[in-house]
DNA sequence: ATGCAGATTGCACTCCTGTGCATTATACTG
DNA sequence: CAGTATAATGCACAGGAGTGCAATCTGCAT
């Protein structure tokens, strides 16, 4: 059993005794905006690259009450939807000077546990992607000063920054460009997780055909995922009067829906069905799919959380900031 | 402009004041194995719970020199081996008491700034799993108490932990999969992105096909991406003599191969063609894949990583762990 | 009641950095 | 050269938590 060597990482007073300066000059070279003469930083700065000295960030977060760390809260890291956001936001957060700490709300204990963890390690905010946090423990997170971040909630604690993309909107949407190529016999599929912009989706595109006089079966089953599209397709086209239009509420439950149609149905996209998707994932691209879907502006709503982190409250107060998605249109829905 | 609360995140002197207790007693109540009496144990846990208390790890990692951090150092975050890899990860530290930081090595200034951050952060370790990381910033890393963990690196740096998966093997096998069925005009698509274990597969099977007679043309093209692979597809099938069969060091590239082939040369797989990839992500468990390919043990990978972390030397001493990839049938490959 | 071992508790120091304040060195003006 | 404004430097303290050491308390046997 090996020790680790005592006090391993090198220290600013020992960067201070190398070039012979005070410890407070080391700190004020490494400070932005301090006062420090050319000569001596140049020294300070030689003995730290010497040493190989980093600045203890964890100990400067101490001080001023900053770690510069964010927490992104998530489930599902590894599904495609996810590890876009999270790629996105961890590059920007680089670029701010900020580092992102990935709390994976999968495992064990749940949300619930994350948050602590992203209490304990004084996140400035916490970006929560997927599961819905207690009201009790979001509350103690923004009475702590951190920004907390939600991505379509409904019900909001007061101090919650809140981001909508238009599900509603696009759903209605998604109606119509099915309708419009003359489906008739439609279908919702989704999963059993009852998440707030799963739910509009599914809602808004249920209503909307209703208004056109035309009456919707919506699929729930399991997870969101490419199994759950999957299993949804078996079970519509097991019956007798089979869709021949379909909205997935996620691009990943498209695949899976359009994968069994086809091989187990031998159903033939878009002629005798079409699909819409939603989030526009990589796979949607991709030739096997081409899925008509609507994209979500991960760029711009990563870059507005990024915004958020420092505790503006946001150019909207309370109200949930709204992110347009758009329709990319590809050939799982057939010209008219 | 709103001013951020001062001092919002609650102590431990806080904690004790209201318990009417020393800051020690707060200390060792929420220290394993400290000396505290059961009645003033339940004081601090009721001062604490009202307060919303959680110690601070940044504080407590300043004084144990532990930080509990762990930088996972990746690009590429959005790719699903890598997505996969990141979920494991993240789960089963989490699971030991740990935190995953991740540091996103695609944007900017790249991996020697991830390195830097890795430093200013205090992790205990750095898992590398991707990009080729400076030498001597390695050096310092170990030097200042790291663990540095890599994949599939050829040239290690004295200290550094590299794990290592049989790409030679799996590689050769790869080959007697498409031998076997009568594949004799095979290629091999892969990048240009020479990471050494993407090299070592194309250049086990280029060999194991000349011990067999069979010279293998190696198609080279961008980065390890769908695209990458959909691009190979075109510059080969568009030769007067088109393969058979391909080896596609990568899962991911192989989808676009696949998708390729079959949506613009119109190439029934595997009737005509025979494919098989490399790390089993999800895609290629889809149906419109069916690929044969070798899964990578990624849990197991990961368990030792985790394992590696607090700087225990591993029960190989310098030499790389080796881990076995097993091969999964699917339908991308005729049977004989 | 006394002695003693063992369990609790608190003091004070440590970890590493940022910063207000006082002090000293430098530059500039007349 | 004197006088003053300004820059540079160092001291000492703060911030939150862990821990060795000494002091106190508890319980038990005599």
């Amino acid at each position: 059993m090996k020790q680790r060597p005592e006090r391993s990482f090198i220290s600013a007073q020992q960067v201070a005794d190398l070039a012979g300066v005070s410890r407070s000059a080391v700190s004020r070279t490494f400070t932005e905006g301090a006062s420090v003469s050319d000569a001596t930083r140049k020294r300070v700065l030689q003995a730290a690259e010497k040493l190989g000295y980093h600045v203890n960030h964890l100990a400067r977060g101490l001080m001023n009450d900053r770690s510069n760390i964010v927490c992104i809260v998530t489930a599902d890291i590894d599904a495609p939807y996810h590890g876009q956001f999270i790629e996105a936001l961890t590059r920007q957060l680089q670029a701010v000077g900020k580092v992102a700490m990935i709390v994976n709300a999968s495992g064990g204990s749940g949300i619930e546990s994350a948050m602590r963890l992203t209490l304990q390690y004084r996140a400035d905010a916490s970006i929560v992607l997927s599961g819905q946090p207690d009201r009790q423990i979001i509350e103690n997170c923004i009475s702590n000063g951190q920004s907390v971040i939600v991505v379509n909630r409904d019900e909001t604690v007061a101090g919650t920054k809140n981001i909508n993309v238009s599900n509603r909107a696009s759903a209605r949407e998604a109606f119509h460009m099915l309708h419009r190529v003359g489906c008739t016999n439609l279908a919702v599929v989704t999963s059993t997780v009852g998440t707030p912009s799963l739910l509009a989706r599914e809602r808004a595109f249920v209503e909307e055909a209703q208004r056109a006089g035309l009456d919707v079966p919506v699929v729930r089953i399991g997870s969101t995922s490419y199994e759950s599209g999957a299993a949804a397709a078996r079970q519509l086209f097991c019956r007798t009067s089979r869709p021949d239009g379909a909205f997935c509420v996620t691009d990943l439950l498209a695949c899976g829906f359009m994968d069994v149609a086809r091989e187990e149905f031998d159903i033939s996209i878009p002629q005798e069905l079409c699909v819409v998707g939603f989030d526009n994932i990589m796979q949607s691209g991709w030739a096997a799919y081409d899925l008509t879907t609507f994209r979500q502006p991960i760029e711009d709503i990563a870059a507005y959380m990024v915004s958020l982190v420092d505790g503006d409250t946001g150019d909207v107060g309370e109200q949930p900031k709204r992110f347009l998605t758009e329709p990319v249109w590809r050939k799982s829905v057939r010209p008219k």
